[in-house]
DNA sequence: ATTATCTATAGATCTATAGATAATGC
DNA sequence: ATTATCTATAGATCTATAGATAATGC
């Protein structure tokens, strides 16, 4: 699997997933990070754990951080990717038939699926304190732009203008995925169950059948 | 504030909320936890802020771990207790006018209040790698049991029963308050909105006025 | 020449314990 | 005698860098 490459030969063989020792670093330090935490893991560990010397780390990696960095950004890379393009769909035409309300939730349920099923479990180091600093801040800017999307997507969806920001209410409610995982309650219901609970939120549980069917045809078409 | 009490003089003078040293050790902790994290807070840095050497922490403490435990255990105690008195109320006799959800309403707002209000948002923690041990097996049962008394208020509310569990999306929905405050975003009605949010999952929301004074009159009642 | 590994290590921590010291209360 | 602090330190880390070594590709 791993291309060998020049250099000296490792003093073990590899078994981790990744077709590079850079993927190989990053599949090992996700399992770490999520099961012992960022700051108790070591850079050692993580370099037992992928067969090689931890000053070897420094060869794919600057720092420490640099390894969290990419493995935090492409947690959100993808859903963001997605749902800019759902929000850049034109104006429905008049001849389709696509209620309104479809495209947040197809957004939750992409962005919810993916939080579901990822290898591991990264949101879990969302909100460490340590990530809240400018080190950080393309990933933290990138997920700001995602909850964005969430609420302009919920914009206006409910008839009573009073009540809570239905988009916003949303993204939390897929977040919270992430905890439920945490916990090992997780069902192939799951993502679909947080979706439909948000689009209720935003008074559209009326509507909820015509919704899922529209998400997931917005899903097949862009995703 | 500060009792001296025997032993010989601080170095430096406590700046520090607290009866007790041992409480100003808490807060100063809790400051560093929520804003630096757990492992990269040395026992230094806390007794730094709390103005006593390092060593000294252990006359109070047996070990960091000690500190979070006690931590944790705080931001849960109150709203479990006030759950299980909600809990164990008799059923409503005929001549009170209790709608159904009132319960949960309650207990959603008294522990989504008390996680917004907090002096320090000790919250962002639970969910780390760390405090998913054995080490901390006391304080997850609590949070354990305190979802649990969501799932039974919500148990049965909705007509559709094919539903969701607005219980524990009610639940999950007060946690998700602790992420809108680390990003800055609570406001005064946070809590009740969230609060309402689970009814209307639960769905009652055609009935949440009269909901939300049942559910402050238990708040007064009971807290 | 470039790439990827290795050995070795600098320098800075970190947690927890041992035992001295000073103040109070009995 | 008890309590709360202190000094000093053991012993175990930890991150990152310097520079050697081996393999490949030009």
């Amino acid at each position: 699997m791993t291309s060998a490459g020049p250099g000296r030969p490792r003093h073990q063989q590899p078994s981790r997933p990744g077709a590079t020792a850079r993927d190989e670093i990053l599949d090992a330090a996700a399992e770490l990070f999520t099961t012992q935490g960022f700051a108790s893991t070591s850079t050692r560990s993580i370099a037992d754990a992928v067969g090689i010397r931890q000053s070897s780390l420094y060869h794919h990696f600057k720092t420490k951080d640099d390894i969290l960095e990419d493995l935090l950004e492409g947690t959100v890379s993808g859903s963001l990717k997605f749902a800019r393009a759902v929000a850049a769909l034109p104006a429905d035409r008049p001849d389709t038939e696509s209620p309104a309300g479809s495209r947040l939730h197809a957004v939750a349920l992409y962005d919810g699926t993916q939080l579901c099923s990822a290898r591991w479990n990264l949101g879990v180091l969302y909100h460490l304190p340590e990530v809240r600093t400018t080190r950080f801040a393309r990933f933290l800017s990138h997920r700001q732009e995602l909850r964005r999307l969430y609420g302009e997507l919920g914009g206006g969806l409910s008839a009573t203008a009073a009540g809570p920001d239905g988009g916003d209410f949303t993204f939390r409610l897929v977040e919270s995925l992430i905890y439920l995982r945490a916990d090992g309650a997780v069902t192939a219901e799951s993502a679909l169950q947080a979706a439909d609970a948000g689009l209720i939120l935003c008074g559209r549980g009326d509507h909820l059948p015509a919704i899922r069917a529209a998400s997931q045809g917005l899903i097949n078409q862009l995703a």
